[in-house]
DNA sequence: ACCTCACATAGAATTTTTTCTATATATTAT
DNA sequence: ATAATATATAGAAAAAATTCTATGTGAGGT
């Protein structure tokens, strides 16, 4: 399987959950401590926790400490490379993997 | 939560596996019927036709039964619709959620 | 030094997803 | 009618995801 299918289904994993897709989109406009976060949903603080890391370790969301805060916002670059790729993919292409044959699995 | 976030997670879902995520790819320069696509990967058949429920489901993928076979394809309309809902998520915009106060779970 | 606050980690219970084998269904060919 | 082919469904095992409680860590305030 390419690589770029495997990248991109972990990026799209990560935003499959109602809960992260909404804090991506709370984060679209600047950054947000965890704990502004949190105040938006009735989850516990360490779920919150984890849901931070799966959108971190997909890339899409970086934090920056102070303090005793943790603010976390977009990564703009990651996300707008994920969004043209994931473009290419719904599109028709001159050397698409359907103009292939044989299985590469 | 939002339906926004609820139904477009889904969609999320549906692409967040690299087969079907490949399988996408596959179909976006026309229909393939579901031998064409079992062929190129290393799953069984019921795996196979399990991924184009999946795609089903989240409506990105609409079937065409001509005798003996299915011929699948995109669902463009709802692909594009979903691709734009998503690039609006990642935006930043005026009415975004994030300039609102509160919780909704 | 001690307490509090913000966040992370550990571990467990539950649910969901993945993917198989076995079998059913429906269409076409003989 | 029977056989072969294409796909779907049932059911089960294994893996992964979700989300909690309990606890650890580290910064700031008293």
């Amino acid at each position: 399987m390419e690589e770029k299918y495997i990248e991109n289904a972990k990026v799209l994993k990560a935003l499959s959950d109602p809960k992260r897709l909404r804090i991506v989109d709370m984060l679209s406009c600047g950054e947000l401590c965890a704990c502004n976060i949190l105040e938006r949903f009735h989850i516990t603080q360490p779920t919150l926790s984890h849901d931070m890391k799966v959108l971190m370790s997909a890339g899409l969301v970086k934090a920056r400490p102070e303090g005793k805060w943790i603010y976390y916002s977009l990564n703009d670059e990651r996300l707008k490379a994920f969004y043209q790729q994931l473009g290419e993919i719904f599109t028709s292409k001159p050397d698409c993997i359907c103009h292939r044959k044989g299985g590469d699995i």
